[in-house]
DNA sequence: ACCCAGGGTAACT
DNA sequence: AGTTACCATGGG
């Protein structure tokens, strides 16, 4: 079935390519990809997305997954109160996705001192070899699917030293020793404590599972762009109107960044 | 050959 | 508590 979300600030290219999901491709407004064990293809229409052949009861998930109920229009109105956020937004549209929590960690565990195009060869290649073969292609593999494997298995992979990383992460998720469903509900302090009790994970990845997968739109990943930033235009911190939405604030500023190479 | 990439760990002061 | 070398791999 086809089914139409209407959403502003919805820019496919731009929310889709700008680092926080890896698993899209397309170009001219014509996409597809997959979120967790769902495939879609995506038009990029005036005020919103059309989405074509997806699952007969799969709607809701996609205007979740786009965060279709969320008003952008004041979420933008209250991050403008800052004037070089006015300036990195303009003209853009990208929105926070609400991604499946244990997909956004192994991605953002891949994603360490690693480069966007890379980091999206190794995410679909450890689909293709161990996520189960869904409509369109394979779906991202569960927990208890990695739990099992053994690094040797992960080889054909090519992620380096972040192997060992992924395999301790599907442990203690298929243990119950990591209860991402639990740390989704706990306070974004507390959870980030938490995420960290898994090897590869430190502050910035933590943050990027609390925004990416956990919706915690208060959480700003700390990345190399974020630093320059923060260090060219927030030497004495991020302003007060990015309390509630920093994490939106920071893809935008993010994006900026990386565009203009600052 | 050298440097960097949406960092983290371990081993140092 | 705050630095620093090192970690695999691939592209510039």
């Amino acid at each position: 079935m086809d089914h139409y979300i209407k959403a502003d600030r919805l820019d496919l290219s731009e929310t889709l390519f700008c680092g926080q999901c890896f698993r899209f491709s397309g170009e001219n407004g014509v996409y597809s990809g997959f979120a967790g064990d769902k495939f879609a293809r995506l038009i990029q229409k005036e005020d919103g997305v059309l989405l074509k052949d997806i699952g007969d009861n799969d709607a809701p998930f996609w205007e979740s997954y786009f965060d279709a109920g969320l008003d952008y229009g004041e979420v933008i109105a209250e991050l403008s109160a800052d004037k070089i956020f006015v300036k990195a937004a303009e003209g853009h549209g990208i929105r926070v996705l609400r991604q499946e929590p244990f997909e956004t960690l192994i991605s953002f565990i891949i994603s360490q001192n690693n480069n966007i195009k890379r980091i999206t060869g190794i995410i679909s290649r450890l689909c293709e070899g161990f996520g189960e073969k869904i409509p369109g292609g394979c779906a991202f593999p569960t927990a208890k699917r990695l739990a099992a494997l053994s690094e040797e298995e992960l080889a054909p992979l090519r992620a380096g030293f972040r192997a060992r990383y992924i395999l301790d992460a599907a442990r203690k998720v298929e243990s119950g020793e990591i209860n991402l469903g639990e740390i989704a509900l706990l306070p974004a302090g507390e959870g980030r404590e938490r995420l960290k009790a898994i090897t590869g994970v430190g502050d910035k990845v933590a943050d990027c599972v609390l925004l990416f997968g956990m919706h915690k739109l208060e959480c700003v990943p700390k990345d190399v762009w974020v630093k320059r930033i923060i260090a060219a235009y927030y030497p004495d911190g991020l302003p007060a109107c990015m309390s509630r939405y920093g994490g939106i604030a920071q893809q935008y500023l993010f994006d900026y960044a990386r565009k203009n190479g600052i």
